[in-house]
RNA sequence: GGCUGGGUGGCAGAGUGGUUAUGCAGCGGUCUGCAACACCGUUUACGCCGGUUCAAUUCCGACCCCAGCCUCCA
């Protein structure tokens, strides 16, 4: 058996071994979306970073449940509903269905579960009910809040301690509230907003405790894995812990996981500033694999500035994968190719992106470096199952060189059908072998300002798509 | 003000108490009719000041700077 999977986990601040409370049955929750917008940059990165988490759990656990929601309820669409006078339903699965092709795009695979609060109003109720029962929430003016002065451990997760936040409060407290660092279970809907009946009025769910009701109900009591955006320590996770730790009498999650935030140019992503950038629109400067490359070249947990550089870097370095593997296509497959054991060591070591890249580079030499077939097919099999832990290098070579030329930014080049490229490339080999090389120097200028470019390789030329940008 | 992270060579980015990852770019070379692709070689590091140590980029302390949270936010 394999070392074991150390993550870095936010409860205890170190690096700890992963030990899950079941190995036959691993349960993590990672708070997805507030479905009012399409995804942007930062929405990617958790997607991605605990996409990669899931596959390498699947790969040593024999069942992984991995639930991801939706909160398609929430101040935000109401608003973006009555813009367009919308059923909220209508606006959440529209953006749902939007975040599905982002994610798709970014080579994210689905997770096992992925609830929505709407579909989980009874289990909610129910879960403020034994709150109110055990003393650890009460009702005032239509609300129902969690009073958080009931659950002693307070503050863990962020390291803060109550009075600290009482008296760095900005905000004025409401008037229902017992005390100042209570939160809101349950607010009342006015006729217009959409509501649910409960036993204290027509209302919705307040924010954090959807995810605890969710969690309660598809994954248990106790999970192994919650993980998010370092924003949502505070207040989200800390309000969830001590909803479950009350509800349940039972330790919530033991293993937190939390993401680095995304800066673009250096800068909060804002929409004051103008700069947040969404991943449609990124998706036209690159394939979605640059992307899913350049958000995973940086560690998790550390802050990830997003520029064109950094995605101009991520598309080189796909395009040199690709040429490699393109260059070996038609290779009889080896069987039962292992994921190199470097790559599966640093990964789960707290999940080492980086250091696995590195390592892949290794393999792209090994393949490039290869002599015989069979050599070939051993390295480009190795590179390729070793990528896979971490969803990169799955496509078809031909397919993802050429999307990087659809995607190359600023360009626009006459299209020149196959056949067309392949009798000029034909002619200007023929040329060649006659030495008329201003003739097939000529050609190449033709092939090059219809973005192809030509590669003479020992066993003849070969042509492929400009994937360059322009400096 | 309180709480988290972080500051590594032109850029990106791991890691380590002593043997100076890696990628991109640059430079030199091999290949090529010339290029391109590919390969080989190669220059420049660890915010600042103290301390511990035979030895610190790596451990400890102060300081400076950056980002995030404390209010909706991935």
């Amino acid at each position: 058996m394999n070392a074991s999977i150390c993550l870095h986990n936010t409860l205890t601040r170190r690096k700890e071994p992963f030990q899950p409370e079941r190995p036959e049955r691993v349960t993590m929750y990672v708070c997805g979306p507030t479905v009012y917008s399409y995804a942007h940059i930062g929405n990617a990165r958790p997607a991605v970073v605990f996409d990669v988490l899931a596959r390498l759990l699947r790969r040593r656990y024999p069942k992984v449940v991995y639930a991801r929601n939706f909160t398609d309820v929430d101040d935000k669409i109401n608003a973006a509903a009555e813009a367009v006078g919308a059923p909220i339903g209508q606006i959440a699965d529209r953006f749902i269905n939007a975040y599905h092709e982002d994610m798709c795009a970014l080579g994210v695979l689905a997770p096992d579960l992925e609830p929505r609060v709407t579909e989980h109003i009874p289990g909610i109720i129910e879960m403020i009910q034994t709150l109110i029962t055990r003393g650890h929430a009460y009702v005032e003016q239509g609300h129902a809040l969690f009073h958080v002065p009931s659950y002693p451990g307070y503050g863990r997760l962020s390291g803060r301690r109550p009075e600290d936040m009482i008296a760095g409060a900005r905000v004025e407290v409401a008037p229902y509230k017992r005390d100042p660092l209570d939160f809101v279970l349950w607010k009342p809907s006015i006729s217009e907003q959409p509501g649910w009946d409960s036993p204290w009025g027509r209302g919705r769910p307040g924010w954090h405790i959807e995810c605890s009701a969710m969690i309660g109900q598809h994954l248990g009591h106790t999970i192994d894995i919650h993980g998010g955006g370092q924003d949502l320590i505070f207040p989200h996770h800390e309000n969830e812990i001590a909803q479950g730790t009350c509800a349940h009498n039972a330790d919530y999650c033991k293993t937190w996981i939390h993401n680095s935030f995304v800066t673009v140019d250096g800068q909060k992503m804002s929409k004051s500033l103008g700069n947040v950038l969404l991943v449609r629109d990124l998706l036209a400067q690159a394939p979605g694999e640059a992307i899913r490359l350049a958000l995973l070249s940086t560690h998790y947990r550390r802050p990830l500035d997003w520029t064109v550089q950094r995605l101009a870097a991520a598309r080189t370095v796909v395009q040199r994968f690709y040429t490699a593997l393109e260059r070996s296509t038609g290779l009889a497959p080896v069987k039962f190719t292992e994921p190199d054991a470097t790559v599966l060591a640093v990964l789960q070591d707290d999940l080492n992106v980086p250091g696995a890249l590195v390592r892949l580079h290794e393999l792209l030499v090994n393949l490039e470096q290869a002599d015989t077939d069979v050599a070939r097919a051993q390295a480009r099999d190795h590179l390729l199952a070793s990528a896979g832990l971490l969803g990169l290098l799955q496509q078809v070579p031909r397919a993802a060189l050429a999307a990087l030329h659809q995607t190359t930014p600023g360009r626009a080049f006459p299209v020149l059908g196959t056949a067309r490229i392949e009798a000029l490339v034909a002619e200007r080999e023929q040329a060649r072998q006659q030495r008329d090389f201003a003739r097939a120097d000529a050609l190449r200028d033709q092939l090059a300002s219809a973005g192809v470019v030509v590669h003479d390789r020992p066993q003849g030329s070969t042509w492929t798509l400009t994937t360059e940008v322009p400096a």
